[in-house]
DNA sequence: GGATTTAGTACGTGATACAAACCAAATTAG
DNA sequence: CTAATTTGGTTTGTATCACGTACTAAATCC
């Protein structure tokens, strides 16, 4: 289990705030505000995560699969790993009632891996709990800074993907 | 929870944009923002790390590593993990000649751990290196977002790790 | 000076990740 | 239509990572 990165979760006040919180912080630079909230991030994903008994990796493989039935190595390709990585992971997450193997109607060599009820009603839970706790992490921010940062993000990963 | 780290997402409240380059990205709001970032600076981190045969956990030893000596026990706790991880963590470090193990003058059960020349100039190498590659995650925004980027990371660390 | 706390290690377990070797289905060549 | 090749998945072996528990030795408390 990643107990991973940095922090356990604080308490989280209601994520209202409208008013600036003239907080004065020190600017840590583009670099690293960017890779230490990458850390902050991962570290609320993992709590979350454990909480349910899951670790990241298949808390992502359960979020890929929500609205997709993919082969193996689809499903590689989307997170990254290398299709021998997929085997180990699919396989404990079959052993724990949340995902399921059929074998694909048009190609018998694939491998098409889905989501038992189990398993979609352990992602929704899990998702609106890490809803909850990342919106936490922007308490501070006014409603204008949420959304110029959503805006940021979003340009970011989509420029990472065009690549 | 991220759909993935490199796709599209669910829909959520579009924020009011504002005053954006002329790159239309379709905002994928705030939590799948801050999530989907997370996961591209962390495969970046990663990318660069793998390229030097080191982990992003190794690596995060080293850079911790750069200004300080700090015994097991604290560096346990500013990488977050058990001081039962850091064991094989420092070990497997030491057998690449990065890492030292020196008694501390003060406290005889204190293992104080500090970089060798080697794992000082990899360190420095690959940090430059992945400097580069996350700066290149914001080509695509302007001077001025860049600031606010950053401005925005540094509230969101700071309120995470307060408390 | 003995009890307790603290720092670190050892060991066993489970998850993760990859490479290389391998099998079977599908596609392409000839 | 076979033979060769490509493609999807699994297996196996190795290394890393993280944790809990148990244990040793040095500090500290009373």
């Amino acid at each position: 289990m990643p107990k991973d990165a940095t922090q356990p979760a604080r308490p989280r006040p209601a994520a209202a705030a409208t008013t600036a919180d003239r907080t004065e912080v020190a600017d840590l630079g583009i670099v690293d505000g960017l890779v230490q909230l990458s850390f902050v991030v991962q570290g609320v994903l993992g709590q979350v995560a454990t909480e349910r008994g899951l670790s990241v990796v298949q808390l992502r493989l359960l979020g890929v699969l929500r609205d997709r039935t993919p082969g193996m190595r689809e499903l590689a390709q989307h997170l990254g790993l290398d299709k021998s990585s997929m085997t180990g992971l699919v396989d404990r997450a079959e052993r724990r009632g949340l995902v399921r193997r059929s074998p694909a109607p048009h190609d018998g060599r694939v491998i098409q891996v889905s989501l038992t009820p189990a398993g979609h009603e352990l992602v929704r839970a899990t998702a609106v709990e890490a809803d909850r706790e990342i919106l936490a992490l922007t308490a501070h921010l006014t409603d204008e800074q949420r959304a110029q940062l959503s805006q940021l993000a979003s340009v970011l990963v989509a420029g990472s993907t065009v690549l």
